[in-house]
DNA sequence: CATCCATGTGTAATCGATTAACTACGGCCT
DNA sequence: AGGCCGTAGTTAATCGATTACACATGGATG
């Protein structure tokens, strides 16, 4: 910056005010600045910039599970919303870990992002309530804590669920298999007790960690008590578990009635096509962002609670009719 | 950081040298300033340590999609070998678009990470000469530009490809649609020059842009046009095509013989499972990383090539006889 | 013609760390 | 005892920006 100055044969402080569009240099002297800019090649330095305006004009993602399409895309819309308004996404993964997740709020927090996007990996509020100590704004994706005092963005799949239980019910279903996600987690304590309740004593249920493989072990699990239905909780789960269903050489819908929770463009190529509870990602990612975006600017943004549809393809069978 | 200095009655160049291991403080000050860090929950300031030192630990990830999951998993493996070098990543989503491509360069540059891993959306060298003459660090991951100067690390998927077309020749295919990517990509040139050079003059190409939309178009152009074979240069364009195929009710592999290139999780759940060219996707995100790292510490690491291999499952048909 | 004000630019403090250069202290040797 | 040295710790410069405040200039005004 000084090697532009003493180019442009004024200070500093005038090259500064070139750069962040003040009223107070006059067209000819931010001429010659912007000339000197050019022909230096000169870009500022973000870290200083930040360092005294104590702004970084950065959003801090932790996320759940990278490799997650679902978090994928919600990744993909919050960066998008983000960008929109001029700021930048820095994304952590947490692996369903929670200590990197730990490791990954403090190493954001240190490089003082403006604000927090985080979807928990369990319900414990001991990290947010350290963020929002730390006087870091603060939005929870996805998934809520115990108590959480700052803004969630959520999908609520009651609807979906009931309505996918009273056609699994209506079908005459009686053993009915439910993949659910870890009791730790609100997505996965939630849905699962939203489709239970509306089972009546019809389900079974058995947790898994949102993750392909367990999602195997539980359908292996319940296919050996005798399900006649099979609901996933999530499509990492549910991949898992159309993959132990092939193995035995099952038929769905004939042998079997399947559905997932989570939509994913694949779903539909299966045969017969997957029917799914789908959830409005993309507005989620944007609706998270968004609110964020207002905390920082000292609003107080209200939750944000978007429906979740359900999509029938034809992988129940005669509940579909 | 002057709190924590006066709360111990020490400097904050005592606080520093604790902060940084350095030998100098007795045991005894030590203790003393991290019990003053602990009791003022004290965390240093990355931003200001980074201006200071010129290192932000941190590496820069500009992918083409990140939707696109070759590229989720490729990130996440950056990610992991990154972290474990005490390393962090920025990852910036160009979405296969030269210009934001550009700016997420820049703004990552602006931030002085360390080094840059570009998937480059397009063979114009331009923006990697800007980059190294600015001295920093790059390493392309995937694709290349022409004339690259910088260390590249790739998959060839020649073998693989060569050995897909003895195959679909050898069954008898003479009609074989080949779903390209753009021809000014270099992994979407190559690999389509390897496989129509070994398919003779039985390949017709329609070029696509990775992205599903250009699968399911390509193919029913393909397919208009007789084709009794295709093979899908990309996962999404893949998954397009499949799309296409199953919306004109075409049986895989007795009216269609279909391969794709990139392995998913979920092609072996189709009926009949996918016949892939997989790349070593993990493997390919660890060794950019390393030759990214190994470049900042000034070594000058050779180019890295990984075979993609053939992974037949069924939908070539008496093809994989 | 002196005074005042507006306007454009420069000077220097500041953000929060690191680190070279210096000081103070105590022990050891002759 | 005096000189020397090693060591723990302090002072202050520095990284590259922003910005409050001071200053200079020129035109308008009484």
């Amino acid at each position: 910056m000084k090697d532009v100055a003493q180019h442009a044969g004024v200070s500093t402080a005038t090259v500064s005010r070139v750069l962040n569009g003040h009223a107070a240099p006059t067209p000819e002297t931010r001429e010659r600045v912007l000339a000197a800019i050019e022909e230096l090649g000169y870009r500022p330095n973000a870290l200083a910039r930040s360092l005294r305006t104590t702004s970084t004009q950065t959003l801090g993602l932790v996320i759940s599970d990278l490799l997650n399409p679902f978090f994928a895309e919600i990744a993909r819309a919050v960066e998008d919303e983000a960008r929109s308004h001029g700021y930048c996404v820095v994304i952590g993964n947490a692996d369903e870990n929670t200590e990197q997740e730990a490791t990954y709020v403090r190493t954001l927090l240190d490089r003082r992002v403006d604000g927090l996007l985080l979807c928990p990996a369990t319900d414990d509020p001991s990290l947010v309530r350290e963020v929002s100590a730390g006087g870091v704004p603060v939005v929870l994706l996805d998934r809520t804590v115990r108590g959480a005092t700052c803004p969630v963005v959520r999908a609520d799949g009651s609807e979906a669920l009931t309505a996918l239980a009273r056609r699994l019910v209506g079908a005459g279903h009686t053993r009915i298999g439910v993949i659910a996600g870890p009791p730790n987690t609100s997505t996965g304590r939630e849905r699962t007790d939203v489709l239970t309740g509306s089972l009546g004593g019809l389900a079974q249920v058995v947790h898994g960690d949102f993750r392909q493989e367990s999602g195997s072990q539980a359908a292996a699990k319940l296919l050996d008590d005798g399900a006649t239905a099979l609901v996933a909780m999530d499509n990492l789960m549910g991949l898992g578990a159309l993959g132990e269903v092939r193995a035995r050489g099952l038929q769905i819908p004939h042998d079997i009635a399947f559905a997932v929770f989570d939509d994913q463009p694949w779903f539909p190529l299966l045969d017969p096509p997957i029917t799914v509870v789908a959830q409005p990602t993309v507005e989620m990612g944007r609706a998270a962002a968004r609110s964020l975006l207002a905390l920082i600017n000292g609003q107080q943004p209200d939750d944000v609670k978007l429906t979740a549809k359900l999509v029938l393809r034809g992988s129940l069978g005669e509940a579909e009719l």
